[in-house]
DNA sequence: TTGCTCCTCACGTCACGTGAGGTGGC
DNA sequence: TTGCTCCTCACGTCACGTGAGGTGGC
């Protein structure tokens, strides 16, 4: 029978020497011992004992875990009941690429300052309830009772009295508002403070390509996926229908 | 503005409340501080800020990277270089999933100690060098030195003059030994300990319901995504081409 | 006043990782 | 003898978690 040391083990498996030596500790292994000179031998069991600590590992599961499903022989029962997990930490993760995915994407786009001429579909929107708005800010505590998320799309439409509503992206069928489709000259401005933004809005209003006459509404809202990628500014698009 | 307090904060994350005081500890977050009561208070801007944390915390961002990326407005270029780490972490967790399934499956299919005649399809295998098996038995820092993995199948063909060889399975181009295509009669086998094997073969070739003739080859391997299921048992597949 | 929330501070925990100091094998 | 590996033991680290003990706000 051919016996592995620490070192050996530690070399098939790609692992620090010290984690062989921690799951011996725990006794999640137990080698073989040279009484004389105290060196640990593994056999060919012991590897694939590793193997299985080694992948429970990476499932999630804690060492005290492990240690109960190879003393009562459970490993089965455990991956049954680690399917659900599993599948949920992969989407986790498969938003937080596509979130990282869209934040790149965004930053490609996006040009800060410039005024650029797109072509937006038709927007659905609900007004966002008064007590959700606070002082010109959202109150979280309202809103996550709501049910709106942290990075909720909140639009805010500037009419030609000057008054502004606030509106979130919804559904056809519970749609208030429309913003419709068609070519939409956009802005989009990096902020130091939220307060920067009445000067951004006015220079816009007053912007020579645009020539926006006093009727017109602006559009108003957090590029978030802009936003994300900065630590000390923010992003805000400002649109206006041609 | 509307201000959040550390429960508040907690609650909007679905965080526990020790989670925000470490960040805060650390400075990623800056509260306003009531001076007369040592009260938190979190701006909207927090709000962001803990998103941004807790999704760079996600990716595996350690605090200490997170606080750089933060203070030198570097998120962006962060999440660049992380976007290979991440398709590589969900592929990972992928191929766990699927070595999940593969050993539930295979526990709901394989029946132990019982005869079972399956269809199989062509096998091409390619012989192990002789310094890779001692004693009869793997030795890993050769076979990890030639590029066999930890769980590499290895199949042992017991032939009529009682001679082993063994192979491991390759490609059509390297094969250097085929088995065929068509049924087998399959028995797994549970072990507490690899020389129980010799035994259990000999009570395979002796079973009454295959009449197996002495010129019969008989295929040994490790049922490996079955033996994963178990911590105190090895289970082996022996089959004869009927 | 009661119940809930807030705070600080010290210590605990989980899964290792580091480094010193000494020994063993070819 | 040299270089590499092995060992133990104590302490460090990372990202929180726990629990005591006390205060604040409606």
């Amino acid at each position: 029978m051919s016996l592995l040391s620490t070192g050996q083990l530690a070399k098939l498996f790609q692992l620090p020497k010290p984690t062989i030596r921690h799951y011996v500790d725990e006794k999640l292994l137990i080698p073989i011992v040279n009484e004389t000179n105290g060196y640990q031998h593994f056999t060919e069991r012991d590897v694939y004992r590793l193997y299985q600590i080694i992948f429970l590992r990476k499932i999630g599961f804690s060492i005290e875990e492990i240690k109960k499903m190879l003393k009562d022989d459970t490993i089965l029962s455990g991956l049954k009941e680690s399917v659900v997990d599993l599948e949920n930490q992969i989407q986790e993760l498969k938003a937080i690429q596509h979130t990282v995915n869209t934040i790149i994407e965004t930053e490609e786009t996006v040009k800060i300052g410039e005024i650029q001429f797109l072509e937006q579909d038709i927007r659905y929107l609900k007004e966002v309830p008064e007590n959700v708005i606070k002082d010109e800010s959202i109150d979280f505590v309202e809103a996550g009772k709501q049910g709106f998320t942290q990075l909720e799309l909140l639009i805010t439409i500037i009419n030609k009295e000057g008054v502004d509503n606030t509106f979130s992206l919804s559904s056809e069928l519970e749609s208030e508002r429309i913003l419709k489709k068609g070519t939409y000259a956009c802005k989009n401005v990096a902020l130091i403070e939220t307060k920067q933004l009445e000067k951004e809005i006015e220079l816009f209003m007053a912007d020579p390509i645009l020539n926006i006459n006093s009727d017109q509404e602006i559009i108003v809202y957090e590029n978030i996926y802009s936003s994300l990628g900065y630590s000390e500014k923010e992003v805000w698009t400002l649109e206006a229908r041609i």
